[in-house]
RNA sequence: GGAGAGGUGGCCGAGUGGCCGAAGGCGCUCCCCUGCUAAGGGAGUAUGGGCUAAAACUCAUCGAGGGUUCGAAUCCCUCCCUCUCCGCCA
């Protein structure tokens, strides 16, 4: 959510720098929700001011055994008039929040801008392309002689967009969320985090998935408003959400292995081939709360973080800064990491990381208590993917393929695979 | 699943209709006293919002939501969570 003391008062500048995540404000509505719920606001509580103090000296009158029945009288009216006045600050409110909550966070200024992931800005490129004597195959025909990729078993136990493994395809898969999370815990300083896959709706309120994206999500076809997590993000940052943390306590650095469950509505023939695009992945997740002053390093660090993990398994890989039209809605800035895949002979997103500002910890009032104010301040929050695991894997294949058909493994994972150096299919 | 107890400020804990945003204690911050391994005295110490140049002022919040009442931490209803015992169980 925005500052509302900023739509408040530049309206217009938070117009128009929406305008390059094209996202067009609705000046006019807000304008009026704001002028209303000003004077309607400010009507209420000079009520509720009134009947306190009336309640008071009735309460007093009594007690000293006045007749009290001309106070009674004189505050007859003032209930009704107050319950109105609630009732319409509630509706202006209620309605304002509604819009507020839809409003995506703005852009940085080095944002470039642009409409979709074309006009994104390749910042740098890491690694040589792999160069084939043979005709390199995707990762669906290179394991296609063995069982150990399945779409069709996981089609009949569940549907489309899922995935069996097994054998040595599904030890590498375990065997990369263990590497991941090894590197990320003891070279670059994150905390190990294990939580619930199952949130409730103020979850995920508080990262932004809703009120906005519910078609995106899995939900639980219960009473109680629960839903399936899209990304370790959403219970991640959440464990800040309505507490305000100590100066020493700061920054949080929180890495945390789940599954992810993404309905996909609207991706509808997009990448249907392969495990690109699944309703269920693994992820090894980065997460970051900072004060406000650390946030824009901790970006940096944090897609490090994940470069880090890219290197050290060889995977060819380019950094790109998002342009306005593909940023995120929670998103300042993003920087996507995009490995090769030969068999797409096209780089592939594999990790976004990016910076909220204090978008979502407004949402969620995730603060600290800076010791030199001692007042509570808003966290900046920071995330990113450190890195999808089915995708990963897809690159390693794809990779690292022999012209025989086989599969080397890459060194830094062999010692979490018992030793084995490459696949055969 | 059955029976019971409970949710109050950073923590402990009092408060069963008004004088309660809330005693007392602990912790923390500042000041004073004291030459000594610790103690004593004093002051301060919740969060969000409105209005404002800022303050003053003011509203809300005692798990959440609703109700009763002129007035609710306190009474009523619903829900959530925690604890104890029993049952079941990875």
């Amino acid at each position: 959510m925005l500052d509302p003391k900023l739509l408040r008062n530049d309206l217009d500048v938070v117009a128009t720098r929406l305008r390059t995540k094209n996202y067009e404000l609705d000046v006019t509505l807000i304008a009026s929700l704001e002028e209303r719920r000003r004077t309607v606001q400010v009507k209420t509580e000079a009520l509720q001011a009134d009947r306190n103090t009336q309640s008071k000296s009735i309460g007093k009158a009594k007690s000293q055994g006045e007749d009290i029945a001309p106070l009674l009288a004189a505050v007859s009216d003032l209930g009704e008039q107050l319950d109105t006045a609630k009732a319409e600050l509630d509706t202006i409110q209620t309605e304002l929040n509604e819009v507020l909550l839809g409003v995506p966070n703005l852009p940085d200024d080095e944002v470039p801008v642009g409409q979709s992931e074309d006009d994104n800005e390749e910042i740098s490129v890491w690694g040589d392309l792999p160069e084939f004597n043979f005709a390199a195959k995707d990762h669906v025909d290179l394991t296609e002689a063995s069982q150990m990729l399945d779409f069709e078993t996981a089609a009949k136990i569940t549907g489309s967009r899922f995935v069996t493994l097994r054998g040595e395809l599904a030890t590498m898969h375990r065997a990369l969320t263990q590497f991941m999370l090894d590197v990320h815990i003891k070279e670059h300083g994150y905390e190990e985090v294990y939580v619930p896959y199952i949130v409730n709706r103020e979850s995920l309120q508080g990262t932004g998935q809703l009120p906005k994206f519910e078609e995106d999500l899995f939900k639980l076809a219960d009473e109680r408003d629960l839903y399936l997590i899209p990304t370790a993000e959403v219970p991640v940052t959440n464990i800040a959400r309505d507490a305000i943390q100590d100066a020493n306590d700061i920054p949080l650095k929180f890495v945390c292995h789940t599954p992810c469950f993404r309905s996909e509505a609207g991706s509808y023939g997009r990448d249907t081939r392969g495990m690109i695009r699944q309703h269920q992945f693994e992820k090894v997740e980065l997460v970051q709360l900072v004060p406000a002053s650390q946030s824009t390093e901790a970006h940096l660090g944090l897609t490090q973080h994940a470069e880090n993990i890219l290197q050290k398994l060889g995977l060819p890989y380019r950094k790109v800064n998002l342009c306005g039209g593909d940023l995120g809605f929670s998103a300042a800035r993003t920087y996507d990491l995009e490995v090769w895949l030969p068999g797409q002979n096209k780089y592939r997103e594999i990790s976004s990381c990016s910076n909220f500002r204090d978008f979502q910890a407004r949402r969620m009032q995730a603060r600290w208590r800076n010791p030199e104010t001692g007042k509570p301040e808003l966290l900046h929050t920071v995330n990113g993917s450190g890195l999808a695991v089915g995708r990963t894997m897809v690159a390693i294949l794809e990779n690292y393929q022999q012209e025989d058909g086989s599969v080397r493994i890459p060194q830094a994972l062999q010692s979490y695979m018992y030793g084995i150096s490459e696949i055969r299919f």
